[in-house]
DNA sequence: AATGAATGAGCATTCATTCAT
DNA sequence: GATGAATGAATGCTCATTCAT
């Protein structure tokens, strides 16, 4: 009985939030409401407020739901690499952008937008964030523990890649990359620069005296 | 007289333009209304479409502007420094991210938000996002011809710069990057790749063979 | 309990309707508002979207209305009259006016307003106009069976006196015919006309000799 | 001068009568402003002020207009003709029904429409509508004298026949007659009804009886 | 657990009109 | 004679949310 009733339970939620996710791809993040979601998995808009309390929890509840889907994306590409750091790091960024590319308004919520409201995004949210982002300071520490990439600071490197891959997912995302460049040879430009800066010995050294 | 009478018209363009984009920012694109804005500086709703004919309009001329501003400070960095190609370039970068960092309402303006309506982005306004990204071409190009930067094609080469920047400065704004992270060190880092991307002559070779 | 919940909710799109047609006769259709309607019947205008989708739905739904008001009206006129042919069509023929004069909001609604939209009349509903122009028709078979009308095609016949009858209509509700004539003798002009031509077998000879 | 000065304003009332004439008609009677006249002729809006002092009466006088210009179509039928009075009376309704078809927003400007506010058209111009129904009584009357019309109140009758034509054109215009019928059927059939009560020898016998 | 009824606030935009110049 | 600047009021419609049931 109690398993029946909190299947059917979870089964609404996961109901809205699927809804929710698809609307948002289908007509863009604003022009989703409530009574959208509703409509479309056959409930009253009341309902909704039954698994969650504002319009802002749910657009919370996207953001996890991504980070989720984002974190064993990249799970999988680490694990699968087989081969070398550089290997491996390849794998992970080709698919940290291709999972923007492919989930645009996904990763719109989970990067890019923020709620109308001045609410912030809770900050106990920040560890699901972090979880991807350790996945590219895991692969930084074998390439470093390799001898393959020189790098100091691995976590503000693993950051660093991640905001520059983020550029240009965001870019390609808007479409405010100039449309006739190809798309590929960005990308495997940005892997490149990013693998340069990791494998150059003269790190530090210009940067270090940069105040000087 | 008739001086003043013209000042006072661009006045109120100007302090539309001034509220629209700080409310954009304050409240994002879908938020902004042109009443709020109207509200702001104490005139009546139906006096903005006497200057924009549409919200769209307001918002497109709020790109222009600051599109141009963009330009007078990269353009001010480029022929400042009298260097090599490589103190060029990284002056141009920094003044960018600079831009950004600094005025962060235009720049979300310019570079994170959309309208979601379905009105593209007049194609005759990309001239304007296009001369920034000129400068930092150029640049490039100095590179190539003093012989210290290794890149095929110029432009593209200058887009994937600017998208990695962008991703940097994005992240910065909407504070999603790790307070714990220095964020002068994540520069830092960034330029550095930027930069071992231009002058390493591995190019291309382990990531992807396809162009060899 | 029941009962009386659905007949409250009756209630309510009962009293929209009659607003409007009230709001819409009194003030003409363009200046015909869901404010104003919500207003008169103390609710919020929201409220009406409750009941109608649209202004041009509950518009529609007027002239539904309007239209089985009408029928059964006629109908009753015609089974009413259990005498010739040209007897039952005058019944009818007063009947169609009577219910004009009687009825202006109704009237104006379903045969003067229009809206300004694009949007056409439902297809569908043409059968519920058309089944009171039947009424007309089933008179004149009538009559040509009997021997009395001379008529070839009843059904543009039919079509032919229901215009007759509207611009009499039409013009004494606007009140646009000189206030110095008689109403009833207009009428009953009319109906002369109407008769003297279903009677007359100089059909159409020294009109047009077009089809002879 | 003075001459001169007089002449330029009568253009100007003029351009605007007809531009609001060509916008009614393009556009629709609901959707004309004040402002698309002003910017079709190149003024400002505050100029049509000069000239009108509201919407209502710039709408009168398009009404106005309208009667002369539908007088003078009708006088030109009327004199056209030579023949006897049923001829006559047949250009003159055609030309009637002619002016409505080929002057749809026109025709509804004067006979359908009134204005949104609750203002009634000024009794004064009444006049000018009189001036048509009496070329149908003019010419009723030359019937009456040649012995082939059989009407005791002329000026009653006019009005009939008006009306009658009336609900022919209104419905027409509104598109609200069966679109699988013919339009010319429809309007031979109209004027065979009317000639018919007009020749018809037993006028007034069953109508003068009505009430007994 | 679920909902129907209801609403106040908000939206972009258009309008007729005024007024100082 | 003509106008630019300005506005209050209005429009249809959508929204997130509440509440009694």
């Amino acid at each position: 009985m109690i398993a029946t009733d909190s299947l059917n339970t979870d089964d609404l939620r996961t109901k809205i939030l699927d809804a929710a996710r698809h609307l948002m791809v289908t007509d863009g993040y604003s022009s989703l409401s409530m009574r959208k979601i509703a409509k479309s998995i056959g409930y009253s808009a009341t309902s909704i407020y039954l698994h969650f309390s504002s319009k802002d929890e749910l657009f919370y509840a996207l953001i996890d739901e991504g980070m989720d889907k984002l974190y064993s994306q990249l799970e999988s590409a680490a694990t699968a690499c087989k081969e070398n750091a550089a290997q491996k790091l390849d794998a992970v960024c080709r698919s940290f952008v291709d999972f923007g590319l492919s989930n645009r308004e996904y990763y719109e919520v989970m990067f890019v937008l923020h709620p109308d409201t001045g609410s912030r995004y809770p900050a106990d949210k920040y560890r699901k964030a972090r979880q991807n982002i350790d996945v590219i300071s895991d692969t930084l520490k074998l390439g470093r523990d390799e001898g393959s990439f020189f790098v100091s600071d691995v976590y503000l490197m693993a950051n660093t890649i991640w905001a520059m891959l983020h550029g240009v997912i965001a870019l390609l995302i808007a479409q405010r990359i100039d449309r006739g460049l190809d798309q590929q040879s960005l990308i495997r430009n940005t892997l490149h620069n990013i693998e340069s800066g990791l494998t150059s010995t003269r790190r530090f050294v210009s940067l270090d005296s940069e105040n000087d």
